[in-house]
RNA sequence: GCCCAGCUAGUGUAGAGGCCUAUCAUGCAACCCUGUCACGGUUGCGACUCGGAUUCGAAUUCCGAGCUGGGCGCCA
């Protein structure tokens, strides 16, 4: 039975253990692999004049990173990693790997972002990576978990859509038979149709796609993005619900991947319980003081504004109160100040990462507000219609889950925490 | 879309007109080595993105192309 190597201990007795190897050292008369699984690293110990043929005969032939099973007795050593060794008695090469490597798995080179993606999987053997990716998967975990526990309801909805619907980013077009199809901006417009069929909480987790032609560390052409909607709530209500869901991801990671922070050597700065809200047009004065820029209310604000007010700041917070004008037409404006909407962004001191707002839920209203954008409501019947025929008042976000694993782990480059990022230049592997 | 930078062995690099038959590390191969943990030692292998120009001479200067990274804009 194969053994977990983070299982052998100094006491195991006889144990079967598959792995990649990491390292070889020959010392002539003794040589050690360093055997490598999902769960640590394990010293296989060679004394060439006491080992079998075929036990020499496979070492020899193994290159590193080569899949390989080794069965044998293991012993306390305190010279060997992890304070015990394994004495080979089999010695199977599953695997053979080639030489050379595309980039060293060891690390004792580095290697550059690009050539590392371009090889992920021997990329993502490195302990470091594959900690990141342990880390998201528990991020996923609690954030679900918290969903599902509080009644929300798990959608998918279509990533393949007719015709621009939200407006503002750039879409990619795609071949659907004979008519014009793109890929989906965000799920917005289903999450609030779901509203509309009454499901009143809902979530989900999935792609989102940008035809932006950026290029920085913390854009990406297709994204992971978490969404929910919320009927019967206003956004004060889902500012609460996020704050909350932000906090049970960071207390999920502290509690379930101490391992893996350690190995990243990353210590969680961990997010206040509620998060300051600072109002649009006093965050427009704090960057208009701190930078020597023209900014002005209702500006977006630039990549310098939002570095300036979050170093102010120092930790998440909300910017409210946002003008209509620079807000999708689904914010819902404030009964007494019309120009004023409902909407906010939670940002991290690095870059935002959430946007969510009270949407409107009176047909009419959103009909004049679509107006009000520039844009035609008959290319917006398939949305609409649902406004007709009693849809509830609502509220809802969308969180960037690559960008909030940036900012929880203090990553130099959001492609980082992405398996197989798509930017601007990349579409494989 | 605008701007800046880069491209040298598998990987990461040195290199500023002749010192380049191109440095170093890692890797790989062979040999030596019984406690390594970035093991050590000896020898060897392996690269200037492409095209044009300037020059007696170009990895190095210039022009063009390709590819890449990053910043801004836009965007989340």
């Amino acid at each position: 039975m194969r053994l977990p190597i983070s299982e052998v201990k100094p006491d195991t007795g006889t144990a079967t253990v598959i792995g990649w190897i990491h390292e070889i050292r020959d010392l002539g008369g003794l040589s050690f692999y360093i055997l490598r699984d999902r769960t640590g690293f394990l010293q296989a110990t060679i004394v060439k004049k006491k080992a079998g043929e075929d036990v020499l005969a496979a070492a020899k032939e193994a290159s590193r990173e080569s899949v390989v099973k080794i069965s044998g007795v293991v012993k306390e050593s305190d010279k060997a990693p992890g304070g015990r060794e394994i004495i080979p008695e089999k010695f199977e090469i599953i695997s053979k790997a080639e030489t050379p490597l595309p980039l060293d798995v060891s690390e004792k080179v580095p290697a550059e972002i690009d050539t590392r993606l371009d090889n992920r999987y021997l990329d993502a053997r490195r302990p470091k990576v594959a900690a990141i990716f342990r880390i998201r998967s528990e991020v996923t975990h609690a954030i679900s978990d918290y969903f599902y526990k509080n009644g929300f309801i798990n959608i998918t909805t279509s990533k393949i859509v007719a015709a621009a619907t939200e407006g503002g980013t750039e879409l990619f077009p795609i071949a659907y038979f004979e008519k014009e199809a793109f890929l989906n901006q965000s799920p917005q417009l289903y999450k609030q149709m779901m509203m509309g069929a009454g499901f009143e909480k809902v979530f989900e987790i999935g792609p989102i796609f940008r035809a932006e032609e950026h290029n920085t560390t913390k854009h990406l052409n297709e994204a992971t993005s978490i969404d929910v909607e919320v009927s019967f709530a206003d956004h004060n209500d889902v500012m609460a619900l996020l704050e909350k869901v932000i906090n049970v991801a960071y207390e999920a990671v502290a509690e379930n991947c101490q391992p893996q922070l350690d190995i990243l050597g990353t210590k969680l700065q961990m997010p206040s319980k509620t998060f300051p809200k600072l109002p649009y047009a006093d965050a427009i004065d704090i960057a208009a003081g701190k930078i020597d820029e023209d900014i002005k209310y209702g500006d977006d604000l630039s990549s310098n504004a939002e570095r300036a007010i979050g170093s102010e700041m120092g930790e998440h917070y909300f910017i409210t109160d946002w003008p209509r004008s620079i807000k999708p037409f689904y914010a819902m404006p404030y009964e007494d100040r019309p120009d004023i909407s409902k909407a906010f962004d939670m940002m991290h001191p690095k870059m935002e990462l959430s946007s969510g707002a009270q949407r409107v839920h009176q047909y009419d209203l959103l009909v004049e507000q679509i107006k009000l954008k520039g844009l035609n409501p008959d290319n917006f019947e398939f949305y609409l219609k649902p406004f007709k025929y009693g849809m509830p008042p609502h509220a809802g976000w969308g969180v960037g889950m690559d960008r909030l694993i940036t900012t929880m782990l203090d990553l130099p480059n959001i492609r980082e925490g992405v398996l197989f990022p798509r930017d601007r230049h990349r579409v494989t592997p």
